[in-house]
DNA sequence: AATTTTTTGTTATAATATAACAATGTGTAA
DNA sequence: TTACACATTGTTATATTATAACAAAAAATT
């Protein structure tokens, strides 16, 4: 059988339900939003959520347990995500900017290792909230 | 009353525990290891590992949902963190590379959003692992 | 000593995520 | 085209991670 090129029924649904949303979504509001869908158990979410994880379709914001669709067209896979993260009103953004990326796709530290993914999630007050 | 500047009991053991592991330890395998010290609730756990997180004693590694102790002396506070995870070995080292930190502090995207903390994990094979 | 705040102990429960296994569907190749 | 391999699904149960709520004790402040 062939890798899997287009999406399952189920990773559809998923998909744009997450997409539709402007922000994070957790696994268990997923869920309960593709109920009509026919999606009924967790592990139906999680499957879905993984493979599109994979295929860089969305990201998990690690620090939040939540999941938002990639917004940077050029992110084909999931290895090299950064984000900016509103403390207060939780409003999440993807970065995209190339010189942080070369920098850290090109970051070597002492060890000697060479890294082939990464995560980075900043945090402060967006600019709705700092003005508040 | 002032702010707490020592550790108390149930922090102190806690601490003890994770600087003692060379590797990142999960709440619950903390909590197992500590119970024969009288912490006998997952909460007693969490709330010594929230207030050493808080001062910068120990970090997070949110990727795992594990904690380590920080093995930075000059990290006061856990607002600029960087770490190294082995995905073959799960061996977590926390980065200490002032270029980098200086680089990341200095951030700024094109939002304006001027950030006050970053969280960052490199993801690869350690020297060991690579080599088998 | 009275007050305030922090920390603790305790029970219960919420939220997040995976194991295990049978059934079904889909692409590959004899 | 039919047998095979393997990916995906559905389902139930369970594991793992984390917090709510509240009463009691301890420590700092007045
Ligand atoms: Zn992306
Ligand atoms: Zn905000
Ligand atoms: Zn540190
Ligand atoms: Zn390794």
């Amino acid at each position: 059988m062939q890798k899997q090129t287009f999406l399952t029924k189920n990773q559809q649904i998923v998909l744009n339900l997450v997409e539709k949303s402007s922000q994070p979504l957790k696994a268990y509001s997923i869920l309960f939003n593709v109920q009509k869908k026919g999606l009924k158990a967790p592990l139906q979410v999680y499957r879905a959520l993984d493979k599109l994880v994979e295929i860089g379709k969305i990201h998990k914001i690690e620090s939040r347990n939540a999941f938002i669709a990639c917004q940077d067209s050029s992110c084909q896979i999931s290895k090299a995500t950064a984000f900016s993260i509103c403390e207060s009103c939780e409003k999440v953004t993807e970065i995209n900017n190339s010189k942080l990326s070369k920098y850290l796709n090109n970051f070597k530290d002492s060890s000697g290792m060479k890294y082939s993914k990464y995560n980075l999630e900043f945090f402060g007050l967006c600019k709705k909230c700092k003005n508040k």
